[in-house]
DNA sequence: TCTCCGAATAGATGACTGTCAACATAGACG
DNA sequence: CGTCTATGTTGACAGTCATCTATTCGGAGA
């Protein structure tokens, strides 16, 4: 019947959150919340906090050591970091003086599986530019 | 004429662009490069198109099978195809009445390796301490 | 308690984005 | 050649976003 093969991934099936999408279409509403993710992820700032964030020692970093390498003000930063919290990429936690964020890998892992290719590993760009 | 036909993209380090950005911090051209990419993916109309061209029968879909799932009008699709394509995420070509698109599985691929976790992939060769 | 410092919030502003209606263009078919 | 259909482009408008300055909050230490 019409509840066996659903042609969309979406919903509440577990299996949604790591189908690749060249596999079989999204559907609105999981489109909708993994765009939200992205959005999180478009902004330059907020990739290299990311990235520094999970390249950190100890996989955390504060922020007093995330503001340093940027040229924007310590608000923007705090505001990129609620962002990427938000869209659940990041977890923070304050101990004493400083605040600790750390990246939640289930996420990425999320959002990578998304974009996986059935040939990610033998296709090579060759002479498709055009 | 150049002779190397290698699409360089962001610096001159292949591994800029594939490597996990868990593992370093991410340069800051790489990451304005990257953001322009997850800004293309940052709308739910754009990651459904995106599904529905890689997961159509041959891998490429005409206009006007991409149309009809959506509430937008067609001049908004061609918008959001348009951007598809400048993130050089889509490629696009005209053939007779229709014009067809597919997707990129490099740039996909390259997206989705940057996401990779440690914990993801349970290959970590040896690097695993830090 | 008072003061200092790290971090978050509030409000404002300029820039960008998604969307549509209207128009333009490219090819097919009589 | 003329017309119809399928796409792309332009211009305009509303909504959202990134960033700043100023202020507030929370904890540490004198």
């Amino acid at each position: 019947m019409s509840n066996l093969e659903l042609p969309v991934i979406g919903q509440d099936d577990p299996a949604a959150c790591c189908s690749p999408m060249v596999r079989e279409p999204l559907g609105e509403e999981a489109a909708v919340d993994l765009a939200k993710m992205f959005k999180a992820l478009a902004d330059p700032v907020r990739l290299r906090l990311l990235s520094l964030i999970a390249s950190h020692e100890g996989g955390e970093a504060c922020v007093c050591d995330l503001t340093g390498p940027f040229d924007v003000s310590q608000p923007t930063i705090s505001h990129h970091l609620k962002v990427l919290r938000e869209a659940g990429l990041v977890g923070s936690e304050r101990r004493g003086t400083w605040v600790y964020y750390w990246v939640l890998p289930a996420a990425l892992a999320r959002l990578s599986a998304l974009l996986q290719t059935p040939d990610t590993t033998a296709t090579v760009p060759s002479g498709g530019a055009r």
